[in-house]
DNA sequence: TATGAATGAGGATTCATTCAT
DNA sequence: AATGAATGAATCCTCATTCAT
């Protein structure tokens, strides 16, 4: 009984978070309405309320599991391995997840342009953290030599920059593509980016 | 007399428009109230809407201005130009409007974020017209070898979210350079960048 | 210079009344707007203003000048003249102020309907004096033999609402009738009935 | 548990409907408020949205309730029973209606007088077609010399107007009757009217 | 666990009226 | 005599949250 319980409790949370992720990564947290969440999660409102108290805590929640998941791809970054491959590496996991969580990266992108209410400590936090040893690292391929001098912080931002464009500005991207054309590969693009812009003989630059 | 009349108005609306943006760019359309924009301009709620009827219209008064800026940088590009020169002036222009207009940057990314309700037409339209010529002038001069093999579509795109990522993810950027750093030059970043992808010998990316 | 003046201000002072009697003849006194009225004037709502110092003002000028004229076919009638002449001359004259004047009708109608606010007076006192005495007068006529028995109270009240139908439920009429119909005449109609009614051979009811 | 739930569903929205009548027979649709109806229904005005959710919704709902009881007496004549008899039943009818349901005869003349927005094309479809067809008999009966020569529109138009009037204009009619006065019967009269009406020799009218 | 009922605190907009010129 | 500017008081409606069951 408890189990069947903790089954339904399981279903529902889940659906309350996908249909906070979808309402709330459109509107922004004030644009949105629990009405619209719980129509989405298929509930009534006092039974959405007895899952999360307020809407504020679906709201945090979701940050939460996301900022886990969004800083995911940088920690794999491996300052043993091949510098270009582990960047294209990294910029290729990065798009993928754009590409595979677009709800993901709009909610994301809604709390940062607000101000990072919720997460702003966090950002000055363990992503600042994360970022400065990677910034470390890509340091110390450009002094090896192994890698074009470049500021790790812009290559960075760039690549998070390209990769969330194609989710957060999607519609844009659509407008701007027209519906019939084939849609040309943002992954090679981006490598073939990343592959001139750290390999290119210094000459070129000149 | 007539003429102090239209100071005061042409005072008021631009002292709504300046406070409109600021609310909406941080809380997008639905997130923002009246009361707040009415506080910013300092008047009084029926003031407000003395001299824009609702809500709405000031938001579309301020889209319908920004979209005529927005897009002025990429008209500017010269087709018998010199190519690099030519996209990274382009690059540059984008930016520095970024940089002076963050608040615009950030309306608009709003605006895209929510589905482009309301510029979804211009998008669609002017928009795409525009993109289309430039990336065919790039086409061109990836034809004649002047500049590298480049999918021009995805090279635009790259250019709008890194300039506008200083703009939109103000508070993310600041908070991972943290508050003491010197800010590196974004500009010189991008013209790099830029620089090494156009012109990078062949064999680099082979 | 007084004399322009003072035509400037009976034209926009009957301008007003124009104006507010066709607003408040349809949406009754608070659903009728100084916005609503200003507009038909052709003037600013502070010019408005300027002329009847509030919306109450105006409605009550509109009802002093109406109230005057609403009764005036009921002093015309002769108690020495004769009864069947006089009841249907009184009808006529009622009928045709209702189609020349079917906003005043309509005025009128709202503010009974409205439970008399402003002419609850006028009623309990002129009108319903002079109502007393025409009852007065039948009654007698009824007396003489003159006419057939009849309540003159009821045989007023039907004369107005036949009359003031036609004005008030103006819609309803056209609705019914079609738009195409040639529309008979309520005149002969009522003195048709009139007559039947005043005249008939008490055999006839029996 | 369901039917209590049901039955406050129903004591509320009965109640709503009940204080809407009241308040909108009075006032008109533009002229009352959800302040007064929520009041009148002993409901908090969300509250009132719970079940209505909007004061359009509520006069609505009003009208087609009432538009069906309005028709209903009209359908009740039988073309096949005694002439006089029918209409004289018809017109008890209307006028027991009226008495019984004043408010609902006031909130159907402001409809009216207000250009029927709501009910316009009702009046135009299902009334038009019913008086159609009841004015067919009652040109059969005059033609078949069963009922004296009579416009039966113009009947109909007074039969409605004469009994609606007592319950439109009450204020009026107890302004003019004063309050002492023993209200002599309108049933009788009307009767009276319609016998006459209908039955005076051809010689009385010649 | 679930939901119908209820509401206080907004929030956009209207409107009669006032003010300044 | 006229009008642009301004506003307090509504007025309709929304919404997060609470209550009762």
């Amino acid at each position: 009984m408890t189990k069947t319980e903790t089954r339904i409790q399981k279903k529902n949370q889940a659906a309350i978070l996908a249909a906070g992720l979808k309402v709330f990564s459109q509107y922004g947290f004030r644009g949105s309405t629990l009405d619209q969440i719980a129509k989405e999660a298929g509930l009534s409102k006092p039974n959405l309320i007895y899952y999360f108290a307020s809407k504020d805590l679906i709201y945090k929640a979701l940050l939460d599991r996301l900022l886990e998941n969004w800083m995911e791809p940088i920690y794999q970054i491996d300052a043993t391995g091949d510098p270009v491959e582990e960047l294209i590496g990294y910029a290729r996991r990065k798009l993928t997840m754009s590409q595979n969580y677009p709800a993901e990266s709009r909610l994301f992108a809604n709390e940062i342009i607000q101000g990072a209410p919720q997460i702003g400590d966090a950002l000055r936090g363990e992503l600042r953290r994360v970022v400065k040893k990677t910034a470390s690292t890509i340091d110390a391929w450009v002094a090896a030599g192994r890698i074009q001098p470049v500021n790790p912080y812009h290559l960075i931002f760039s690549i998070w920059s390209i990769t969330q464009h194609y989710a957060d500005f999607d519609v844009q991207v659509k407008a701007v593509m027209g519906p019939e054309d084939p849609f040309p590969s943002a992954q090679d693009y981006l490598e073939n980016m990343l592959r001139r812009m750290l390999t290119a003989s210094p000459g070129a630059s000149g």
